[in-house]
DNA sequence: TTCTTCATGTAATTAGTTACATGATTGA
DNA sequence: TCAATCATGTAACTAATTACATGAAGAA
């Protein structure tokens, strides 16, 4: 979704200069730290992006020194304040999913059993390396050390969505893995429990059930 | 992640001509039967990787007709299933989430309670949208009616883990807009609930408390 | 017969990543 | 003083999307 050249990686850059001023570098670790697990760029974008800002004027670049090295500033004008709420007047899109780990389960009958129960640990161990991350950051908001305690009613919100992400991969992968080791080892000569199936089907008339 | 010039994509593609031949039209509805939920790309790419696929000798083209006019399908070549197995014998990466919805939610302080909740309602509706069809899809399958019953062993696996994705989403939809309506008008006042956090905190120290 | 949807592609553009470069600061 | 890593960027490349084009089949 984009308007006016530009991106919603443009806004996202935007939203966090609404906060406060940052430079590039302060950016990417605020990617680390909370906007990577929503919206994840490459740290060359946060040198790139906040240029185009600046030249739609939605923010000023300011340059100072640090010791004796120079670093550019930027700081989101009354103009880019604007284009900001409208941009969030529209409803955003929904989550987008890529999961090399889970396309691999998904062709797991033309490899071995022993190379998805690999791509499955491997996934249980990236939820636990993802939850233990985002436990580090609550703690610190816990211990009163969080860096904007004001933005604290959003913050319980994104954070709520992307902890329960986590688990949720996190118990997927446990039950995937107790699966894959009742397998043969050649896959293709798996035999499926209906049970699985008839669990699964529940869940989704449950939540496509509407309102 | 890539290997010689093959993508991810290009394995997707290549995994799915190792189930059986396929022209490009066939492998767009299979995008948006099952490949799509977990490696959604552009209608174009199914008809450019293919030639990328014969190119390297991993798939051959034949071309057909259907009436008078001509088609072209693809079909695997014993070095494609030798390198697909062999991608397979590496394991994939996490899930990566892009999620623009959570990304306005997460600035929200900077628009209005109203914008808010219109954004966290779009989310509900594409969750339950995406819950509906998956249900109609596993309604063919328990009616007997799927297309590959020899691969439902990884079927099983890899719908338990979109149609759990799209129930989390849709409970977190539900829970956020619970929130978010007693929030003032202007978000930037809203108070955040202790517990919220607390909650959350404990959600994630179980995820990350670990094998 | 006309309109719509199905089906098959190509071309142009772009958003994003990877790789590179380099000076400053800090600690051993 | 040497190495590591912190900090700040640029350049080259590419994977992917969007937009375009077009003929065939089926419905009204």
């Amino acid at each position: 979704m984009s308007t006016g050249g530009l991106t919603t990686t443009s806004y996202a850059i935007l939203g966090l200069l609404a906060v406060k001023p940052w430079s590039s570098y302060e950016l990417t670790q605020q990617m680390d730290r909370s906007l990577g697990h929503l919206w994840p760029r490459a740290t060359s974008k946060l040198y790139e992006e906040p240029k185009k800002l600046v030249g739609a004027g939605l923010a000023r670049s300011v340059d100072e020194t640090v010791g004796r090295r120079p670093r550019t500033v930027y700081q989101i004008t009354p103009k880019g304040r604007r284009a900001l709420a409208r941009w969030l007047d529209e409803p955003g899109s929904g989550p987008v999913l890529e999961f090399e780990g889970l396309l691999k389960v998904f062709f797991s009958d033309h490899g071995s059993r022993d190379a998805a129960l690999a791509s499955i640990a491997a996934t249980a161990e990236w939820a636990r390396a993802q939850s233990a991350i985002s436990a580090s950051v609550g703690d610190e908001y816990e211990a009163g050390r969080g860096r904007f305690p004001e933005r604290q009613p959003q913050l319980d919100l994104t954070a709520r969505f992307v902890t329960d992400f986590y688990a949720m991969v996190g118990e997927w992968a446990q039950w995937a893995a107790g699966v894959v080791r009742e397998w043969p080892a050649d896959p293709s000569r798996a035999v499926s429990d209906p049970e699985v199936g008839a669990e699964t089907l529940r869940r989704v008339r449950r939540a496509a059930g509407h309102t």
